[in-house]
DNA sequence: ATTGATATATGATTCAAATCATATGCGGTG
DNA sequence: CACCGCATATGATTTGAATCATATATCAAT
């Protein structure tokens, strides 16, 4: 859904195709922000170093995404971007992008559109986090992201599905083996079915 | 910092001013959007009403802020607005505002760039939550929400901090005890200062 | 001033999720 | 093919935050 918004109003503008190997980092943390990226292919992690010297899982950008939007008007990245697999890379240049919205409203209200659209997606994982139980938290979050037949179509590993609604793996792996014993869940191949 | 950025850009709409009695409703989850507001003075809270039957904070908007932003973009409320506290609101036209933002650049750039602070802030408290240490966690958001003396002004009810961060107030009081006979925290009115 | 509601505070206990450990499966790569 | 790294999976144990209970302080309203 963002991959159309995106491609819709970025058609104007003259990307740079950027490859990415596995592993690699596409920016830092703290690095000045210059570009704008979109991911056409692949897979993308962006960790934040904590002050305990952690680093922090903050999201999963998946084929079809921009990611660190908010980047757009600060000058330093807060975190750092790394292929999590083989991706390709759409890149422009800020300062273009900044004047194309400008100039063009329709493409600065669909961005817009897509932020609001962030800021609900990530309170809506706020909420899924204050729920104390395991099997409700997980039960919460596939209500959510199911589409109308009840499926849940899962685009990143279950390891990174944990780390998003706040659980282990371990836990989550076990919550899920126990719905699917009350027979309250379905899984098959990267899909879960709630039953 | 909401405040001026709105202000700025919403001058030349004529907003309607609406006072707000404590424990009134604004609006209620499932209403349709008609009108997006900006909150003067006062506090509202923001709540959904969840699968179960509870009721989870969402967000507890301050003076000068504008609030459910999100749904600018969406026909009806995902979630429903009470004032916390006898609150003054302005009140402007959604379909208004819109029109408004498309005949004017800046103003819209100016809401991309709140929105994208917006998700910066929930990434950041979504960080926050994954810490499964209570201690660290508190840490954490007084790091992170701190002012340059290391000073953070609580502009709500500790109840609603430990809500925020998906603790108990039980925990986050004896945390806050804790870092205090510890000496790595001080308390004073509606301060917490880090030493 | 009295009342009522809510926030703050703290103790005792429980329990469920984290942690630690270990094993298997699986996809990619030389 | 054989190896490696990582996801998946599951068992045993621990632990610390949630829960339950109760008391006091604070604030708002009448």
């Amino acid at each position: 859904m963002n991959k159309h918004i995106l491609e819709q109003f970025l058609t104007d503008l003259k990307p740079l195709g950027l490859p990415l190997m596995k592993g690699e980092h596409l920016f830092f943390q703290g690095d000045q922000v210059e570009n704008f990226y979109y991911l056409k292919t692949g897979k993308i992690k962006l960790i934040r170093n904590t002050i305990e010297g952690g680093q922090a899982l903050i999201h999963v950008a998946l084929a079809g995404e921009s990611f660190a939007e908010a980047s757009l008007f600060s000058s330093e990245y807060h975190c750092s971007a790394i292929a999590v697999s083989t991706s390709e890379i759409m890149r422009y240049k800020k300062s273009d992008l900044l004047v194309y919205l400008e100039q063009k409203p329709a493409a600065m209200k669909g961005l817009l559109k897509m932020f609001a659209q962030q800021v609900r997606d990530l309170r809506t994982v706020n909420e899924i986090k204050n729920i104390r139980s395991a099997k409700e938290r997980v039960l919460t979050f596939i209500s959510h992201e199911m589409n109308e037949d009840k499926e849940l179509y899962l685009s990143m590993p279950l390891k990174d599905v944990a780390y998003k609604i706040g659980l282990t793996h371990e836990t989550f792996y076990r919550e899920l083996k126990k719905l699917e014993q009350a027979r309250k869940l379905q899984r098959r191949d990267g899909f879960l079915k709630l039953l």
